[in-house]
DNA sequence: GCGGGATATTTCGCATACGAAACTTCTCCC
DNA sequence: GGGAGAAGTTTCGTATGCGAAATATCCCGC
């Protein structure tokens, strides 16, 4: 579905927002469309690619740890550990130090699997950025810092008023 | 998950990109985790209300039309409509001209709640874009729009290198 | 007017994704 | 040092989300 955060508004002078929400969700979609498809062509899936690639960059981690670099939730993060266990690519330890702790390592197999999968596939949006002229990156950047800013008041903000809103539940 | 689509990279320079991704991943995910969360306090989820303004605003349309709003797949949707159709929210109905369509609609239910719904909670995002300088906001959308441009052509390119790439298959 | 390809929807199987609850282990405070 | 609460992981239930295959209907050409 991805929820598209815009409805459509009558106003006219709303057309800019709205391409710039159109070129975020278009970016974001995209990126993670391909990092799908590039995943396919080695019969993984896109969590699993990024997975495999951050236990390989890094050496092996927490669960906790790669679900925070996943921007993903524990739940969800050990599903994927465990199918990518069932098929052979990881292995999960128990940390001798802390044993709430679970370790994720790759398999060698995993490993083997992991450099066989070229990054440039997945840099994209980096190759798109580096072509952008200077300026227009920093300036990019600025904006976007600031935007995100303002998102983040915007946010706060709305939490606040949305507990006064739910007066009227439904299904 | 959502694949995160950078992957660490020791570049040095690379960490402005790597924070221009981050602002755009944030601000993706921010969005939609707000439509959630405004859904629900209304009982339903981000996607149902993506749904029930768009039926509310466009007065019906066929699953087809639906699901290229929601840029979802059709398969996605029609599991959507079920469960709003479970609930009371819409209605099907066979399109008389053409038997293969089928046709969406709000029930008197379904309506009244999209009513409640306040569409000002969807907009954070613009509303933190009209809060930018009239410049920036210039800026952002001509350069996200070069940056869009880019990447179509990356992807195009990556797309064709894909094929031969996907020698070593796995699992 | 009929046969084959195109179009719209659903079904099926699988992988994310999340929140809440259950469990284990750790930590800190008294 | 013992218990309360915090932290890390898993389990459970539900909802997306997709692609491939099945179904139903349309439409086009002949």
């Amino acid at each position: 579905m991805p929820d598209a955060p815009e409805v459509p508004r009558p106003d006219a002078d709303d057309e800019d927002d709205a391409r710039i929400v159109e070129a975020v969700i278009y970016l974001y979609t995209e990126s993670r469309r391909l990092t799908k498809e590039l995943a396919r062509a080695f019969g993984l899936t896109g969590p699993q690619v990024t997975a495999l690639k951050l236990l390989d960059a890094m050496g092996g981690m927490s669960l906790s740890d790669l679900s925070a670099r996943m921007s993903a939730r524990n739940s969800t993060v050990t599903g994927i550990a465990d199918r990518m266990e069932r098929d052979g690519l990881v292995e999960r330890q128990r940390d001798e130090n802390d044993r709430r702790v679970v370790r994720i390592r790759l398999t060698p197999r995993g490993r083997a699997l992991s450099r066989q999968i070229p990054v440039e596939s997945m840099e994209v949006f980096g190759a798109a950025l580096r072509a952008l002229d200077p300026k227009d990156r920093r300036d990019l950047r600025r904006i976007l810092r600031r935007l995100s800013d303002r998102v983040e008041e915007e946010v706060k903000k709305t939490e606040r008023h949305l507990e006064q809103v739910a007066e009227g539940d439904a299904p």
